[in-house]
DNA sequence: CGCACCATCCCGCGAACATGGGGGTTGCTG
DNA sequence: CAGCAACCCCCATGTTCGCGGGATGGTGCG
């Protein structure tokens, strides 16, 4: 087995300027060490097969297409990958998290900024450059004018909705408030028309979009 | 790079330390001025109406409440605001960027972080502590996380658990997917066992914490 | 004051749906 | 071969849904 307490590092990154400054930082980092560094995804997902470093650097853009196979091989072994690329587009980054990527730097980031990146991503964090994170925040944004003034829904039904996505049933919402099933029915019902939803579990989805589903245990 | 006018500062912050690490930030730094820094979150909502900064700074733990009220002013008003907490839990982190959070970062950052963060706030950018974003990533994630525990269901299941989340019922999912209701019945029924739940909702509301839904629409 | 409005509460009925058992087949993989 | 995913079918039971009918208490308004 490995006594060695370092990291092992993987890069894919074609730029040869951008590639040494990658092996630099490896190197000058005494709980990191090299165990390849190639320009070509074919190569990287070999090698990764081989060796399967414990973290993975990637560039999108390299001679023989994108690097995004990398971060899959990398997700299904179960070990962290760290994007590093040029690019701040929402469709590379959708797709970088989409494949399991564990952070996302901008290669115009401070070398000690990439350093730190590494080993957050190692501890199960996810760096993020500040450029390309408010694509992901619009994921989870609620529109401002919408949870704003109007909140169709009552406190009754807001409670209701909730035990309703705790998946209990209309007996048992009924018992947990006090109040009878009917009652319950009634609520919901008053739910399915402000929601414009027609089941529970798209009520539970459509609040949930609406951010009205807060906080549950 | 743009004007050369302050950019007004407001804070929310109780705690006497770390308001004054605030304050001395604001003050040493030439193109921010400190319009108000409070220690309640009603003192604030009411001097944001008033003054409206540029941006604030909110603390989630307050002695009146938490600082949510203030983050959603400032979106409805058109203006970032940067978390700065000690809370990193999943709940939170959704929280604050559910009522538009533009950045979120934690009390631990180093204080030329916290610099950073502000400036990147106020140009559109998303400063977040690579600790917080992992909640973000689980929203976008397609592919299985192996390293986070073991993934049960399949993918059949999975699809079939988000159009189940969507809404649709039995029927519905059958068309959608071109097969069987009674082939639907047999996924969700194997959903229920790995799942260990009893309703479509309970389901949802399970897969949901546990990151297994995606959120493309 | 009377009145409309709304949230909350209660009830019945029938059709549609979901749940939890059972029984299978196919095809792929170790 | 065993194990598993994916597919198909039936049936009994209970739950949910959409419709109808009510009641109470509070709030705001002319």
């Amino acid at each position: 087995m490995m006594t060695s307490e370092k990291f092992t590092v993987g890069i894919l990154e074609d730029d040869p300027a951008f590639s040494e400054l990658l092996i630099a930082l490896v190197d000058a980092d005494p709980r990191l060490e090299l165990t390849f560094a190639v320009s070509f995804v074919a190569d990287a997902c070999a090698a990764y097969a081989k060796m399967t470093p414990d973290i993975v650097l990637v560039d999108m853009q390299l001679p023989d297409g994108i690097g995004l196979p990398l971060i899959r091989a990398a997700t299904e072994a179960g070990k962290p990958s760290l994007m590093l690329t040029v690019l701040a587009d929402r469709d590379s980054v959708m797709a970088a998290f989409g494949e399991g990527a564990q952070g996302y730097l901008l290669k115009d980031s401070p070398p000690a900024r990439i350093s730190e990146g590494i080993h957050a991503a190692l501890t199960g964090q996810s760096p993020i450059s500040p450029e390309v994170a408010i694509f992901l925040l619009q994921l989870v944004r609620k529109v401002p004018d919408k949870s704003a003034g109007t909140q169709p829904l009552t406190e009754r039904e807001l409670s209701i909705l909730n035990m309703i996505a705790r998946g209990l049933t209309y007996a048992e919402a009924a018992q947990a408030g006090g109040i009878s099933v009917h009652t319950v029915g009634d609520h919901i019902k008053a739910i399915y028309r402000k929601l414009d939803v027609r089941s529970k579990s798209e009520a539970v989805h459509e609040a949930r979009q609406l951010g009205w589903l807060s906080r549950f245990d």
